[in-house]
DNA sequence: ACCTAATTGATAATAATTATCATTTGCAAT
DNA sequence: ATTGCAAATGATAATTATTATCAATTAGGT
């Protein structure tokens, strides 16, 4: 599984070097996160203090294009990058408007619309869906304030 | 319509400026457009030549803030706006991947997803869904590369 | 062990947006 | 109509995420 990732990177004549090793294990780590390039940065330095934030973002694109790694924005100025689990379709983000939490939404349900669409003529490839909200922890805050 | 603009303004104690009326009628002859600031700035210039970019920016912020606005993000690196039409749950954007057009999509079909997510504690107030693809002219020119 | 093109780290450059601040102005009160 | 002043503006500096540059280092094939 990890192996994998050192399969994809040699196949398509990139160099395995230690610093793409680190940032792909900080990855592998934090599944169902969503860090920026500089928590990613933060988190490797750990185990590699010399890495310079350059490389981060410059291996970060790089498994952008190999599809190993997927890039977001939630509209906070800069990105988050997470491991593509492989899927075209990808996973649907909830954020919490009160906690600012970031929950993966795995249901699709968007063949339907894109059903129309295609129909209309459109040919549709890939989708982006952010729900906003309240996350159940908040919400029901809201509901019975007395139990702050 | 545009009068309402002036009433809300005055409402929440904001002057109305020769600047702000400007920026208001840009966006209301560009409706089912989606222009950044600099755009917007550019149109602007046309009658009122004298103003600064910043005042674009400010006020679109504040429209933005008082709801009258819509500001979306496409992921170029810069933000788009539009007159918000009112509906807190807005509409989709499909954007083709050839001609980088930007199409307004008005079913909703989330009425579903937001209903399963709901059962299970969360609130939904809003979502913002991105379709890509081919629009149906590229698509067109696809399957008949001939008839370019 | 050697060679070389790829990679790295430091840092400068870029570009969208925001902050600053002196000047101007909408508008409410006179 | 005139005045007073907080709000708004325009010019521009500052900020911030990201990208480009480039000399030094290194992975991986020979
Ligand atoms: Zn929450
Ligand atoms: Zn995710
Ligand atoms: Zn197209
Ligand atoms: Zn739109």
């Amino acid at each position: 599984m990890f192996e994998s990732y050192h399969q994809i990177l040699k196949r398509n004549r990139y160099k395995v070097t230690p610093q793409r090793k680190a940032i792909l294990e900080v990855l592998d780590n934090t599944r169902g996160m969503h860090f920026t390039a500089e928590e990613i940065y933060n988190q490797v330095k750990k185990t590699n203090p010399q890495i310079g934030i350059a490389t981060v973002y410059r291996t970060l694109e790089l498994l952008v294009r190999l599809e190993i790694v997927y890039k977001s924005s939630f509209d906070e100025g800069r990105h988050r990058y997470e491991f593509y689990e492989g899927d075209r379709h990808f996973h649907h983000h909830f954020l919490c408007n009160k906690c600012g939490v970031i929950i993966e939404v795995e249901e699709d349900y968007l063949c339907q619309l894109e059903g129309v669409l295609e129909e209309r003529g459109f040919m549709i490839s890939n989708h982006n869906l952010r729900l906003y909200g309240l996350c159940p922890a908040c919400h029901r805050k809201e509901k019975h304030p007395e139990t702050r």
